[in-house]
DNA sequence: ACAAAAGTGTTTTCAATACACCCATGG
DNA sequence: CCATGGGTGTATTGAAAACACTTTTGT
């Protein structure tokens, strides 16, 4: 798995025209030019990658398939209810998942589809990402017993899990997105408890990122960004020793500006 | 119309949990947790956000619609195939409507849907972001003589175009996204021709962001990040006098680092 | 000669880095 | 009292902004 640089959300490859298009008819179904009368249906499902932090890894939650399959590993998700939207259906299916409602972040990270990706279902499926707390249990829900959090770094070593259809490309997708993301929002704090300290933020961009940051300079930035956290109390002495740190909560900001870069890339 | 800053793809907002979740059924469909046997099946579509600059404005193509709608104005865009791919698909109705195809940047912006926001043709829509230059005709192709390009800035104004459905949203969606790459990525010389002065470079960011860049600032930008463009030859002179400018084509860089920010937001 | 646009040089400003040092707590 | 982690101060580096100035063309 290679990451590419700042979210680039990747272009599409130039197509050659097709040999023929269909001529111009309009004005009877409310749809544009070359549309067919009766469109082709499919059915549209909600992929979830769901992203937290445990032991210092950003880890993935995958779902383990039962033995008639070949790939053993999946992202939890379903089919969308006829009735329902599709950020309803994402929030609705992380619910079942997780338990999780009001805590973290989930937005909509891209749709994959075309007749190729899966065989067997074909028709497109909708691709939400979630940041979360490291969670109390592993995942509760209907399929808590066949959940489990994988380190995304070991997604492509050989003792990994084997991931259905094009899920690998969605996990990258995601984790790409949740990487950029760090870097303009403030989003860092949706992987936190609702009480954290700083240094906890900054083990999420050293866990993300893999780099090690200056944490006098990370304190600096982090309280030099309006917005970006504010502060509560104070909190117990850690394991072993050391100085009690400062609690802070997530501010209203929406965005870092300017924002933290990645060194490398 | 509202642009928040810095591509904030939004959160998707927290839903309570619905009142009752189905048992878990497994391993017969190759679906997961909470799947109905027959998932609801709907229509696919694609709709083109066309950006480009016309008279240092950044425009959308919108396409006229008949008197039987109450809507004037809509995106371009139609169903997909049921033998193609969604990105493909995108490309056959970009170049439908243009005549485009090797020349510019299309990349998959979101996915719209839910049963609210078209009542005549229920479904998902996969939205589309091409950045072209400026084409010859306004718009060859099958709605050609329908089509307009439209300054975004006078969508939301009482004299702009009337949209159907979420379309706005979509708009400002997909103005958003190109206003943030250019920030992050070379994209800003898909506006242009192969060959582009920094000056047609510049007036890209000038136009898309509403504010004067410093010119003598910009070229040592953009000639210091690596890979943006690379020089060819000389160009003959301008209307009405001035000294004649080098001309340059896009390079192999794919991100900017570091990043060309915006000041405001 | 003058206007207009391209391109160069230089100063100032400000944020990011590196790193030395102090503070508070557990053992 | 010492190890551990939290927090402060400060010098250095590097990039962005502001702007004066030179170059090359058309009229």
């Amino acid at each position: 798995m290679r990451w590419d640089g700042h979210g680039q959300t990747g272009g599409v490859p130039p197509a050659s025209p097709p040999n023929q298009v269909r001529g111009p008819r309009d004005g009877d179904d409310g749809r544009r030019h070359g549309d067919p009368v009766t469109p082709p249906v499919v059915a549209v499902s909600v992929d979830l990658v769901l992203l937290t932090l445990r032991g210092g890894r950003l880890c993935v939650l995958l779902i383990r398939r039962d033995p008639p399959f070949d790939v053993a590993w999946a992202l939890p998700g379903g089919f969308v209810d006829g009735d329902e939207d599709l950020d309803t259906s994402a929030s609705r299916q992380l619910w079942a998942e997780t338990g999780v409602t009001t805590t973290g972040h989930l937005e909509q990270l891209r749709t994959y589809g075309g007749p190729h990706r899966d065989p067997r279902a074909p028709g497109v499926s909708v691709a939400y990402l979630a940041l979360l707390p490291n969670l109390p249990q592993p995942a509760p829900g209907g399929d808590g017993p066949r959940a489990r959090w994988w380190p995304v770094a070991d997604l492509d070593s050989p003792d990994g899990p084997a991931l259905a259809f094009d899920h690998p490309r969605i996990v990258a997708d995601g984790v790409e997105r949740a990487r950029a993301k760090l870097e303009y929002t403030p989003l860092a704090a949706a992987f936190c408890e609702d009480q954290f300290t700083l240094a906890d933020l900054r083990r999420v961009y050293e866990a993300a990122w893999d780099v090690a940051l200056d944490p006098p300079n990370f304190r600096r930035k982090v309280l030099s960004t309006p917005g970006f956290v504010v502060p509560v109390g104070r909190r117990t002495s850690p394991r072993g020793g050391g100085r009690p740190a400062e609690l802070y909560r997530r501010g209203s900001a929406t965005a870092l500006h300017p924002p933290l870069l990645r060194r490398s890339v």
